[in-house]
DNA sequence: CATGAATGAGACTTCATTCAT
DNA sequence: CATGAATGAAGTCTCATTCAT
């Protein structure tokens, strides 16, 4: 479950509020200097509180980084759920949702090249979580892949769909993290080359 | 053209020795602990170096992670040069390519994810350097996709080689740096899934 | 007299309710961690009030170390008190006083043991005070000793009284601020060794 | 035995060297302010070096306290040692002992103060380690009493042979500690009636 | 009177890098 | 070339105290 970073607030609102200013502040200067680099003073400064505030919200700067994790990937689950198509089924479907995947990977390049990046800095703890997470998403393609075999649209070796699943994920987060390799190419053309093959992989009888 | 790291030892042998120690201590504390995390007394004493000479043979923390990478990226390919088979052509070819680059990641994988999770700490100059490293791996695809196509064994449009060719290798690579979604499955298993599905993207005629 | 640790609060009853509070969870704290690894934070918490409220009461972290000694001192003088002898004259008076006095030692050890590591901590003003409360403690032990030169069962040099009235009080509070040294005895033959060694100091007649 | 404290410096020259000067400039400061009011930037200034240099011979604040602990400690025992008769026997060798080592505690009241006070803050692991020098003094007036039964030149009853010897120290040491108490006594004065109080309590035969 | 969030100075410690020897 | 002691800037975090509500 969801770990929790303890506060010494009690007002549950503060904390969101405090918290929402914090973690914009830190991705902002994550994307920028990476976590390393950048310093708490920083992250104090650019999110309007002071040094001691942001400890009162906080316990470690390692937190701060696992909550900018977990708001990226809630953001990312948030995109990719309200894409999702609700109509279509089977093959169909799953290409759908690649595409809104895809589409949320390009919206949010920067962040998930965050995660790619820094995640390895969080204590094991954390980082069990944040792959939790990350789990999560490619498990909306497995279930999408389940699905599609079971009605007969693809034809996929069942022990396969893991593997598939994170094929799926990993064909789109490249857009983020090899993104210095993409320079010739325009993201639809990305998409639909990503696509046809994920989709031939999976046997899909129709493209 | 590679950057050089400066050193103010003369003795291009010595250079040679002392840099391989650096390095080869370097590489293991990097793995083990990050770069961030990694002291430069902590390198100097693996290498069997005092602190000050680390610094005659290299002249920042940063030079020994760019030499880091280079070393890793040097021996992955030579490590596929060698692995590449001579004899067959096409699509053969580049399925058995294709086999000898994941090998080379499994036999790798944690260079391969200390390069993904640190690269991005090199200052940006070297950070280029790296890329085009990885970029000549990509290449070496490229090529073979180009081959392919050109004696009609592959059917790849042309403009897509050079996506594709990054789809071969960072499904490769992701043996390494996805490797905590890998538990169930076996190398075997995973590279004979991988290369089938990029074989059918590449249009392979036969598997 | 007895300096007065000011507060923002009019109600003196309030005050002593909650300055008791306050006291008593210090004291528990103090023993615990000693008063600088002690935080305000932690006596707020167990003394049941707010960070602020704390502040109502008592306007430095100093001002409850004082408090803390203040009361330890009166507790100390009201277990004396209650303890010596009404009817006994003389040396046997004095014997007497000395082992309530170092029965309420035993009795009162930790907190005795904290005066003598921390008072330190105080504010001159405060410590002086401090000392004074001590003071009082040796003075009951000075007349004693007075009172049986006059009646011709002690025989001591006028001069020596005082020392010896350090001797007596430092004699019993070493059970507390030597503990470590004590492992093998009981408090027993600490009393009645020390008891007989100060009588015999005294020039008691009898024992 | 003796904890050592580490050092990242190999030369223990250097190491006694710079030691010597962090322990002085500690022991200073830590008598003027106590060790909590004392920073570790005071003590690098007033000892000569940089911030970063203290901590090439010490590990943390709290093993300079220890340093300083041990340094007085060695301290005490070597003036001891040198003051005490080395021609007389039983109870006048005793005398002479209390007489030196009072003596020690009039030269080194400061130290002996800090240590009472301070020593509270050290690791347990210190701690135990500087009660064990504590015990090492009275050791050698357990060894003085026991000497004076077997000649004959002492009556004390052996089971209190331990606690007579914490006697004779406490009320040295007392001249340290409770100073604030002997505005009107020499120290002379203070020695004396100490001494005679002591021997006679050691049942000594003649004063 | 009470609350508890906010402040911000300052503490300890680390560590990449230099330089006298 | 090599050593390793020295530097000092900078970082994270704590905590006594205040003050708006």
């Amino acid at each position: 479950m969801s770990r929790t970073v303890p506060s010494s607030v009690k007002n549950p609102e503060k904390i969101r509020e405090r918290r929402d200013q914090i973690i914009e502040a830190a991705v902002q200067l994550f994307r920028e200097k990476g976590f390393h680099k950048t310093t708490t003073r920083e992250i104090a400064k650019a999110s309007g509180l002071s040094n001691g505030a942001v400890y009162e919200y906080v316990q470690s700067k390692e937190d701060i980084l696992y909550l900018v994790c977990k708001r990226i990937h809630q953001s990312v689950e948030e995109q990719l759920r309200s894409r999702l198509s609700e109509h279509a089924r089977g093959a169909t479907r799953l290409k759908h949702a690649m595409e809104a995947f895809f589409g949320v990977v390009e919206l949010m390049k920067n962040d998930i090249l965050l995660i790619y990046q820094e995640s390895k800095s969080l204590p094991r703890e954390f980082l069990r979580e944040v792959l939790r997470d990350e789990e999560e998403v490619t498990k909306v393609f497995e279930r999408l892949l389940t699905a599609g075999n079971a009605d007969g649209s693809l034809a996929l070796a069942p022990e396969s769909i893991p593997l598939m699943a994170q094929n799926i994920v990993v064909s789109g987060q490249m857009w983020a993290f090899r993104r210095w390799a993409f320079d010739g190419i325009a993201f639809e053309q990305f998409c639909s080359v990503q696509t046809e093959m994920l989709m031939q992989a999976c046997g899909a009888v129709d493209a």
